[in-house]
DNA sequence: TCGTCTCGATACCGATGGGTATCGTATTTC
DNA sequence: GAAATACGATACCCATCGGTATCGAGACGA
């Protein structure tokens, strides 16, 4: 009936989307409007409205706003963790590996500064709900986990030992991350482009230097290795 | 006012508490139950139950929620930044304020669970409001200014040269202590407690080293300064 | 092409909670 | 001590929002 009908046989123009479609829109809503105006603050058929539907269409997918929130929060976190790890992802060039770990947390601040505060507001949010609390505290212990192990290897292919036991490195990674992410957020002129690279070649001083030499020397030709003591080499950074 | 022998003192027997009084206690409340629940998931009566009153009395005293809590965040912050810069205090021995430094910032982040919890919600549910959100980061930025100050004068009485510009320094100080407190709330175990020490004995190394080589020198004689270009002026952009 | 099922729009409900009007009483003023 | 005032309790209002029931229309199998 209808004026339907004329999907036919090629086009295969479908006037409504499928059910993955759908709920991928309502995600990608959710994280705008709650990136924007709070979780708290937003209503389902804001997130509904931005998605081109209404509250309907998001209770037949997500059975509550709490579990729309959690899709959401899961979906992101997920994004971010392979797309840090990626940057941490085999490089044969451990330099290359370095410096893209820099590139990747760095620009993950300003990029994700909508991430820092809806992470810092389901903190808030997640601490009276014992069940949402440790789905937050378990994730964040698999993303660290998958760090802390990156971290791991990066040192054993450098031969270098980590200023920080990789666990705990994690955890100083994911803190000043969140930390500066959250004071740009607050005043963005107090956080330059540079301070996330500067804490860390502090922090890794030792290491930078160490790598360095060892893969000066790796690359130089097969000399056994020389004292390591070159305290205050000048070019890292 | 000419005539009233007004309220003589403290121990009249009043029956109504002053004004001052159930402001304090409407405001320990504040902290209490929204530090507890979350302030978005807290009423204004669960605020006023937990002084021992009502929304009236809330009311008379605070023009609206928004108010209550800015005034909440206010007080505390205030309370959290005298004790900050307490530790820096005059401490005619720069060791001890080094020392101290560490210590104060260290509990800073145990003690204060809650308070970063609040932090990272106000944070968020700021956002959408301009004129909450400059108050936010006004009060940010005076906090970051007065301890900014207090690591510069640090570094002058010891005559060396911090790791960063004080002011990205202060920031950085900020960042590391609510990023671990976030970490620490959502997952206490990863936080271990001298996880904080241990960075900043990372990033201040240098600094720490000349710090004690100074001391050492000017406690073992009276010497006229020495030059203070030694090995560490290391300052990268 | 028809019947069935799924999805999503519409309309609605009930509770929650911020905010207000009012009144009684303690405090202050004269 | 009486009048004026301030403060806080009580009762109430009503906008909002999460959630639900229902129904029409599009998708899909036969």
């Amino acid at each position: 009936m209808s004026a339907g009908s004329q999907r036919g046989a090629t086009a295969r123009s479908r006037t409504r989307p499928t059910r993955a479609e759908t709920r991928a829109r309502v995600l990608a809503a959710a994280l705008e409007v709650f990136g924007e105006r709070g979780i708290a603050a937003s209503t389902v058929s804001d997130v509904a409205a931005a998605a081109g539907m209404t509250k309907g269409a998001v209770y037949s997918s997500f059975a509550s706003k709490d579990e729309l929130v959690l899709a959401m929060m899961e979906e992101h976190a997920m994004q971010r963790l392979s797309a840090a790890l990626a940057g941490f992802a085999e490089a044969d060039d451990p330099q290359a590996a370095i410096s893209r770990v820099g590139t990747v947390l760095v620009d993950a601040i300003r990029s994700d500064a909508v991430w820092h505060r809806l992470l810092a507001e389901y903190f808030a949010l997640t601490h009276h709900d014992p069940s949402t609390r440790l789905a937050l505290r378990n994730r964040r212990r698999e993303s660290r986990d998958a760090v802390a192990r990156a971290l791991t290897r990066l040192s054993e292919n450098l031969g270098v030992a980590l200023p920080l036991p990789a666990d705990q490195f994690a955890v100083v990674l994911f803190a000043i991350s969140n930390g500066l992410g959250i004071e740009a957020g607050i005043d963005s002129d107090a956080v330059p482009d540079e301070l996330f690279g500067s804490v860390l070649a502090l922090i890794g001083r030792d290491f930078l230097v160490a790598a360095e030499q060892r893969w000066a020397v790796a690359a130089s030709a097969a000399l056994p290795r020389r004292d390591r003591r070159g305290q205050v080499r000048q070019d890292p950074a």
